[in-house]
DNA sequence: GTTCGCATCGAATTCGAACTTCATGGCAGG
DNA sequence: CCTGCCATGAAGTTCGAATTCGATGCGAAC
C-alpha cells in the first residue's frame, strides 16, 4: 500500500475493529481498518491521533452509524488519486449498490477491458479508501470471497456483506 | 430373532440402556440391549422380570463393570445353541480380544470357508448373546459399521468399541 | 524497457465419497 | 428342493468439489 500524506488523523473502536481516518487539506485520503483479529496488515501498531479536524470527526460519526445500519451511503469528501485505469475501476465500483456485488471480470467488461479481471484485482487492492469506495462488495466469480485486505480481512468483508444484506432485508 | 426358552430373567438400566437377562436352568441364554433410543427392536415393550436368581443379579453386576471399563472380560456361563456353521462362527467371534476388531470376510476365511461373508453376517446376526459373544467387535471392511442389532443399534455398537479403545489407551 | 507479482477466470484434471451391480453362502419357509 | 431373504465385498460408475494450469492486463521497481 503507497504512503499518502496527511496532516489530521482519527482513530476510534467500531464494529469491526478499531478504525483510523486521515485527511489533508479538510479530505479524507486514507481509511485503514484493524479488524478484530489482532494480526491486521497492520499489525497492533498504535497510532497516535495528530490533530483532529471537523472533517474527522464528521467522519466518525457517519461511519459509525453506516456501520450500524442507519445510513446506506457514506457522504463524505474525499481526494483519491491514481492512474487512469484506477480511477476507471474506482469509478465503476462506486456505483454498485448497496446490498449488491459485482465480480472483477463484470467490473473489467464494464469499464471497456474485458479480460483485465485481474488487473481490476490489482486496482481494487490498491484502494486506499475502504467503505466510501465499496470495495467489500466486489466478489471473486461464483460469489467467492477472495483476498480482502491481502488476505487478512475476508472476515471484515464477510461481516459487511452480512450487514448490507440484513439491512435491505429489514427494510422490506 | 429366534423365540428362546427361559425361566427367570431380570432387567436393568446401564449406560447403554436398558438391559434385560434372560436364563434357565441357571445358565444364560438371552441378553437384550434396548438401546437408548426409544424405539429399539423390541420397542418400549416392558419386560416383567419372572423371578430371579443368582446367575442373573451376577451377570447384572458383571455386565455393569464391564461397560464401566472395570473388566477386560465377561466370565460367565451361558448356552448358546445353533446350527454348526453358526456355531463355528461364534466360536471365532469370540476370539476376537477386547479393543480389537475383524470384519466379515477375515472371519469368513478364519473358520475356512472365504467367500462366506455375507453368510457369517447372518449367523453374526443371529446371535442372541451380544456382549458375551462380542458381535460388537465384528465391523465390514473398510472398518465401517453396518447394522448391528438390525440397523436401529450401530449407536450402540460404536459407545461399545469407544468403550473399549478408550480403556485400552488407558491402561497403556 | 523489461521483469515480476498480483484481491482473476475458465477449462481440464484429479480425487474421493456415495451408489450400483453382481457374485456369494447359509438358512428359513413353503 | 427351491425360493428369497441378508449385519458382505469388490469392481465399476458417477457426481461434485477441490486443484492445477495457462492466459491475461496493469503497475511498481530495477
Amino acid at each position: 500500500m503507497k504512503n499518502i500524506e496527511f496532516d489530521a488523523n482519527l482513530s476510534f473502536k467500531s464494529p469491526l475493529g478499531w478504525i483510523t481516518v486521515f485527511s489533508r487539506e479538510q479530505k479524507i485520503v486514507q481509511i485503514e481498518i484493524i479488524g478484530s483479529s489482532n494480526k491486521g496488515p497492520c499489525g497492533n501498531r498504535v497510532i497516535p491521533d495528530l490533530g483532529k479536524s471537523k472533517v474527522l470527526t464528521a467522519a466518525k460519526s457517519k461511519i459509525l452509524d453506516f456501520l450500524s445500519g442507519k445510513t446506506p451511503a457514506l457522504e463524505l469528501e474525499f481526494e483519491h488519486k491514481g492512474t487512469e485505469f484506477q480511477e476507471a475501476v474506482w469509478k465503476q465500483v462506486s456505483k454498485i449498490k448497496f446490498g449488491r456485488t459485482m465480480t472483477y471480470s463484470e467490473i473489467a467488461e464494464k469499464i471497456g477491458k474485458p479480460g483485465a479481471a485481474r488487473a481490476v484485482g490489482t486496482a481494487v487492492g490498491s484502494n486506499s479508501l475502504p467503505l466510501l469506495v465499496p470495495c467489500h462488495r466486489v466478489v471473486a466469480s461464483g460469489n467467492k470471497l477472495t483476498g480482502y485486505f491481502a488476505g487478512e480481512g475476508i472476515e471484515t468483508q464477510q461481516q459487511l456483506i452480512d450487514l448490507e444484506r440484513a439491512s435491505k432485508k429489514a427494510a422490506r
